[in-house]
RNA sequence: GUGGGUGUAGCUCAAAUGGUUAGAGUGCCGGGUUGUGGCCCCGGAGGCUGAGGGUUCAAGUCCCUUCACUCACCCCA
């Protein structure tokens, strides 16, 4: 018979790869929880038009990768393609707007789009969310950024590049928006066929096309920045401060556009070469009326996603934590002395000394190898003399030496070496 | 959705122009020591060569179809 399989673009994430998940995980914990962040569980499961009105209609995301079911043939339901809509959604729906003035979120949980996978793109992919609902005051903006690298600096990431930019907010963008079309008009004929397409669907993606011609054109076009009002500026200018007081390195790319449609003034993304073509590991910004947008109070936020695959793949494999190690493995030849590990391993595991041992009754030797490769310290031997005797080996396998010791006080000793 | 690449042992890979029984390394199991790991030596298990069809005296190899994986486009984390 044949083995079913995974679904196209869902994996199975085995060990050792769960430690190094966990380790992100936790260090995520750790640092967000000094910032003063609380973790918030949210569905996989929303409302379609929760979507569709928060991550907007015309987005691809909505159009086109979205895993939407009918529930019993009446409700429109999507597994979520993206954290943010949710827990604004459950912000509202729990009020936690009247709660405190400054609400700090984060969680962590699988997404779903329906796209063709690739490197560093999967159907079901991790993401940590973090979210700041509230305040639009830059310093919120560089705070976040600077705990996003801080972050990733606590996991060891090097040669990451920290873009910024704004994309101005719901004054000065529509004029952006307007002149970028018009100057995309007159040289329509120029450009490449996705470019004229994006001109109706979504013109500052034309920023970001990779066909040669059309970055020729796209250079004389006219600059976000330009036509960015005087307040989007100096809150700019302001995230960019607080930044160089921290010394934390960036450029700013005025060419980058975000897919999701409901960012405004600050947006950033981090980069690394070595992912291929998705290069892009996190990506988030400020959004000053999605919380409006979705039925709540005129609130500003900002917030940001980490792709978990592509961060994980970033990290070295790490080498076998000796910590992991067992610290005893218990050898048993014969019936009644598996009978007697049996005991004994299970007792010391419950005292906290991670044991390792073999129901198999297999010869002393496999089971001594079986000891060595994992690296066990210590290797307990009880053989038929032994039970009958009641004693057994302890061998120290770094040393090859072993001695005698007598099973009754076995536990306490054991205790006290491993203390 | 559109292109390109690759499918042989658990894993990494071999098998010249089609030609006998598809091999190696590694891993796994066992032995070399009456009950003692690493190094070394020996042995064993493990494959419908992704699947289906075709050409041929003969197909892992050539052709077609299909599936899977993969990289890229699109888009995004």
């Amino acid at each position: 018979m044949e083995i079913i399989t995974a679904v196209k673009g869902f994996k199975d994430i085995l060990p050792p790869e769960t430690d190094k998940w966990r380790h992100i995980e936790n260090t995520a914990y750790n640092v967000f929880r000094t910032f003063g962040f609380s973790e918030i569980c949210i569905p996989l499961i929303e409302k379609t038009e929760l979507f569709r009105r928060g991550i907007g209609e015309s987005t691809d995301i909505v159009e086109k990768e979205m895993y939407t079911f009918l529930d019993r043939g009446e409700e429109s339901l999507t597994l979520r393609p993206e954290a943010t809509a949710s827990v604004i959604r459950a912000y509202l729906e729990h009020t936690l707007h009247a709660v405190e003035s400054v609400t700090r979120l984060f969680t962590i949980g699988p997404m779903f789009r329906r796209e063709r996978p690739q490197k560093g793109r999967y159907r079901q992919f991790y993401q940590i969310d973090v979210e700041i609902l509230g305040p639009d005051d830059p310093r919120t903006d560089a705070e976040l950024i600077l705990m996003l690298m801080h972050f990733l600096d606590r996991l060891g990431l090097k040669n990451l590049t920290l873009e910024i930019n704004s994309l101005g907010c719901d004054e000065c963008r529509p004029t952006f928006r307007e002149a970028i079309v018009q100057f995309l008009r007159g040289t329509e004929k120029e450009l490449c066929e996705d470019c004229r397409r994006r001109i109706g669907t979504n013109p500052l993606r034309v920023f970001d096309c990779k066909v040669e011609k059309c970055g020729e054109i796209i250079s004389q076009a006219p600059r976000l920045m330009d036509f960015v009002c005087v307040d989007c500026r100096e809150h700019f200018t302001q995230v960019e401060d607080r930044l160089t007081l921290f010394a934390i390195p960036y450029t700013v790319n005025a060419k980058m556009v975000r897919g999701l449609d409901y960012y405004t003034r600050t947006t950033f993304e981090v980069k690394t070469e070595s992912l291929g073509a998705q290069n892009a590991i996190l990506g988030g910004g400020r959004y000053d009326h999605l919380v409006r947008d979705l039925g709540g109070p005129d609130i500003s936020g900002i917030g940001f996603a980490i792709g978990m695959e592509r961060l994980a793949a970033l990290i070295p494999d790490k080498e076998k934590n000796p910590a992991d190690s067992p610290f005893l493995f218990i050898a048993a030849i014969g019936d009644k002395a598996v009978d007697k590990a049996f005991f004994l391993s299970n007792r010391l595991r419950m005292r906290g000394i991670r044991v390792e041992t073999d129901y198999s009754g297999r010869s002393l030797k496999s089971q001594m190898k079986r000891a060595d490769k994992l690296k066990s310290s210590f290797v307990l031997i009880i053989g038929e003399r032994e039970v009958s005797e009641n004693r057994a080996l302890f061998r120290n396998m770094h040393t090859s030496s072993q001695e005698e010791i007598g099973l009754d006080k076995l536990e306490e000793t054991i205790m006290k070496i491993a203390r």
